[in-house]
DNA sequence: GTAGCTGCAAATTCTTTGCAGTTGT
DNA sequence: ACAACTGCAAAGAATTTGCAGCTAC
């Protein structure tokens, strides 16, 4: 049976409370806060079993890393800023997009990924554009 | 100025004639055919500079390691069968989407993913489903 | 001849896992 | 009690990088 630990409280509590899709490295950051020794491995096997359990859900997007968020809403896609990286739940769908397969092919999901500017860094030339930095800087492709 | 190289010749007509985008390590061991003694690590910088020059892109899909493949066509998007993990170019796009982003963000760009299966997976009861098995399995979400 | 390229191995980064000790229930 | 959980460190996997030797041009 499932146990309620001060290190999974921790956990639920830092994602729970965050207004986007969490790395696991701010998961630990922030669950951190809380129960100072926690440790990242502890992090990944709790991101994975509430996964598992369907609380949460991996946000996986094109060459970064994967971050968790809650479930609670069902389908949805995703924003990211091009300019302070942080990812944004996108509540609006597209819709059918079967017609779009090549003839034989059968769609039964899909992923979206909106880019560009999010409102902070939407800003023309007024406000100086601030650079959150709450993300760490990826590595790979899309940079 | 940069150089034309057996390996490097050989990285080209591997992704060349695929016919879907190739994970490094597909082309790598396409690659080999033509030039035995090939090392991964060639095949990660030709590739990188391969995209930095344009003339290659990646094409990364969520949980998934990055794939290549030549630029040809500009906008399009990807398809993943669910049960070969096979990914296909879809030459088709939902268009606009900026009506999705929320109050105040701008979108400048977009990435699609369709699931499902392919022609050769789609296949009711009727003919066994082969399992194609051409792209090792990845590790991460979505699995 | 030399700068670019290559293979190898070591280094990095992200994630998983083995293990022994801790702790909910 | 006892299995679930945890932290640590080692293991893995994917990718990058340092370096000395090779090779197009």
């Amino acid at each position: 049976m499932e146990r309620n630990t001060r290190q999974r409280s921790a956990i639920r509590d830092a994602i729970a409370q965050a207004d986007r899709p969490l790395l696991p490295q701010e998961v630990l950051d922030a669950a951190q806060l809380a129960v100072p020794g926690l440790g990242i491995a502890t992090v990944y096997r709790t991101l994975k079993l509430l996964v598992d359990e369907g609380e949460l859900q991996a946000v996986n997007l094109p060459g970064e890393n994967a971050r968790f968020e809650l479930v609670g809403h069902q389908h949805h896609h995703h924003f990211q800023c091009r300019q302070c990286q942080r990812v944004f739940d996108v509540h609006a769908c597209p819709g059918d997009l079967s017609r779009l397969a090549p003839h034989g092919f059968t769609v039964e999901d899909h992923d979206l990924t909106l880019y560009g500017r999010c409102s902070d860094c939407a800003r023309p030339t007024r406000t100086a554009r601030r650079v959150a930095a709450k993300s760490p800087k990826s590595k790979r492709q899309r940079g």
